[in-house]
DNA sequence: TATTGTTATACTCTATAACTATA
DNA sequence: TATAGTTATAGAGTATAACAATA
């Protein structure tokens, strides 16, 4: 059955107003600022996106799942190297690749992000029934991945 | 009532694909792409707020409602002026202030780029239920209130 | 020859600072 | 003097191109 225009352009205001309060650094920055462990936004992504993994993961396999290209996350590497909280090791298996893990002072950074916006999201979901909490959780995931993969079709149809 | 780690853990990796299937570019830039326009997104971002508004707004409504500074929208206007999507009317209330307001042209662009967008929303949502998609639409834009709202709170907590 | 990653460079988007004009 | 906007410049984030190394 096809959905309503109506609702769908309530749904695009909804979309844009929560992508500003993302990606347009508010939510993210702030999350950093707060937990203190003095990253910029690119460099705590790589970070909490191995901490996410639970495993080593390669270059190229950070860069897909962050959807950016390979050089970018280098470089974002190379700062966290520096500093201590990424360490690479050489794939046993393919000695072009290297796999990088997060070391403990990386996990420890990584939790104190998650913590600062769990807890602004516990705030703002404090008042939902817990219906609507498991409800969003849900259906956010189902539209998430329909979209996606509603937009990789796209690909895959007009390349 | 205290909302549940694991559900706030998984809603993070969920939120992050969403703002990255929108904001970093893909979805917006394919639906310009689609509507064959040939405007920049932070144009098209103009364009459609002036559209969603339905009257004549000023630079610095514009730059409010996008959180945005006003130099970036005094240049894309611009852009949008040179291209005759939009127009600019003295205030007559207040002889500093020009609003800005779309040209035919420009309404018909702005259309054509909601046409694409809302068509893939429709593609994406054509399996749910009617009951899921307007819970989506209910959550959604609860969630984005709540959690602006708790992100304002910061500021005026430490500022 | 195909794949993984790196180095160097360029581009897009948005912010900050300094200025102009009207209120 | 406060407010609305503009011009000029700077910065963050990510992409593209050219290259190196291993498979």
């Amino acid at each position: 059955m096809e959905p309503d225009r109506a609702l769908l352009m309530e749904l695009l205001p909804r979309l844009n107003q929560l992508s500003r309060s993302f990606n347009r650094g508010r939510l993210f920055e702030r999350a950093i600022e707060a937990s203190g462990i003095g990253l910029d936004h690119p460099s705590v992504q790589i970070l909490t996106t191995l901490q996410l993994a639970g495993e080593p993961l390669r270059i190229g396999e950070i860069a897909s799942r962050l959807q950016v290209v390979g050089p970018h996350v280098t470089r974002q590497v190379q700062v966290l190297e520096k500093r201590g909280l990424v360490e690479r090791v050489t794939d046993p298996a393919d000695q072009r690749a290297r796999l990088i893990a997060p070391t403990a002072p990386g996990r420890a950074a990584a939790e104190k992000y998650f913590g600062a916006v769990l807890g602004w999201f516990t705030d703002a979901l404090a008042d939902w029934s817990p219906e609507d909490r498991s409800a969003l959780g849900r259906l956010l995931g189902r539209f998430a991945d329909d979209l996606s993969a509603r937009l990789s079709r796209l690909d895959t149809e007009a390349p």
